[in-house]
DNA sequence: TCACACAAATGAACGATGTTCAATATCTAT
DNA sequence: ATAGATATTGAACATCGTTCATTTGTGTGA
């Protein structure tokens, strides 16, 4: 057919990106399929190679959107936080990944063919997301050193990756943990306390 | 040709377990191929299929073997380790992941096709490692409620985890991150001081 | 208005995957 | 030696990501 003028190239790849998102929202990354995509917003599988690329590009795509899904959520979080955004924040964490599981593990899942690096725009919308979380965490150590609180802060949200990924891959489960948000917290709680 | 004694059917699963570790590290699991492992091994695509039942089998026998040489190496270097045993488990948490990265990145991404949990074979060697960890943590601690010192292990583990993750991922080196091994083991000290 | 040139959209074709299962080859017991 | 049981095979199937010659729609200049 080739309908050129239903949509403009950025209304496409919103089409694309947000079914796609919905789809691996359902089956979740090894059970993700272009075609099927495609086919579900009316599309043949050729344009998603027109609009992205590649399989690859299209889950960068899709990545992105959730990432910027997970910064907005945070960012409303923390806006009506009262006293203790810490706490807020570790919530907010796993607030998200727990409404959203297949596509949040499908950010850390997928990697490039070639094993390569993300591209540096993908990269710019995951340091946002630090960005966020890292000003938080300078607010509560204040005076301290600005290349040590940006250390921290990464640690911080490892150690909270931790806790939330064992606790969406069923591990903890599996430990007998019931409690992993409240055990992350309290980790952080004792690092910031030590470096105060 | 179907030479049904040269080997037995044990033999054939470590056959087909050894060298589908030995291609897994090599191209990862994506790239993973279990009728290339076959091919290796000189048996066809549907022994595979009599001896582990699915795709799913034999990751899961290659995931246990991985497990396996993990708590192995784990505990050797716990036998020669001095007085901070904690660093000790730390450093080979870390050092095995980057000595097996694909391999090791595979025990987490994997999924079984259903979605549903490991069988209890695989969870008693995810156990049998934990079980390493727990006990150390425990000798740390001495008279402590042992509830909370599982807890508590469990959560150091994910802290660990959450730090080497993200430096196997290349997220820290994004992030400009350089030495996650040494924040990891802050943060665990700084647990343990607190339960303490 | 019409024809031409350009670009978007298509979908068949290709190689590869996991999975199934009838056919075949081999072993074992009688 | 023969028959029954079992291990092994690999073609067939549906599906995947990827490519690209072909078709179709659009905009422009005569």
């Amino acid at each position: 057919m080739g309908r050129r003028s239903d949509h403009t190239r950025s209304e496409l790849k919103q089409l694309f990106v947000e079914e796609g998102r919905r789809q691996l929202a359902e089956v979740g990354l090894a059970g993700f399929s272009a075609r099927d995509v495609a086919k579900r917003v009316g599309y043949s599988i050729g344009t998603v190679y027109n609009v992205f690329g590649s399989y690859d590009g299209l889950i960068l795509a899709i990545n992105a959107l959730t990432l910027e899904l997970w910064t907005t959520y945070l960012k409303a979080r923390l806006a009506e936080a009262g006293e203790d955004r810490i706490a807020c924040m570790v919530g907010a964490y796993f607030e998200f990944a727990a409404a959203h599981p297949k596509t949040w593990i499908a950010i850390y899942e997928h990697h490039m063919a070639d094993g390569g690096p993300a591209p540096d725009w993908y990269q710019d919308v995951v340091a946002e997301l630090m960005g966020v979380v890292g000003r938080e965490i300078a607010a509560v150590l204040p005076g301290a050193d600005p290349v040590r609180t940006a250390a921290l802060a990464r640690s911080l949200v490892a150690t909270v990756h931790g806790h939330c990924s064992f606790a969406l891959y069923n591990t903890f489960r599996l430990l007998g943990e019931t409690q992993p948000e409240a055990a992350a917290l309290a980790r952080v709680r004792e690092a910031l306390a030590a470096a105060s």
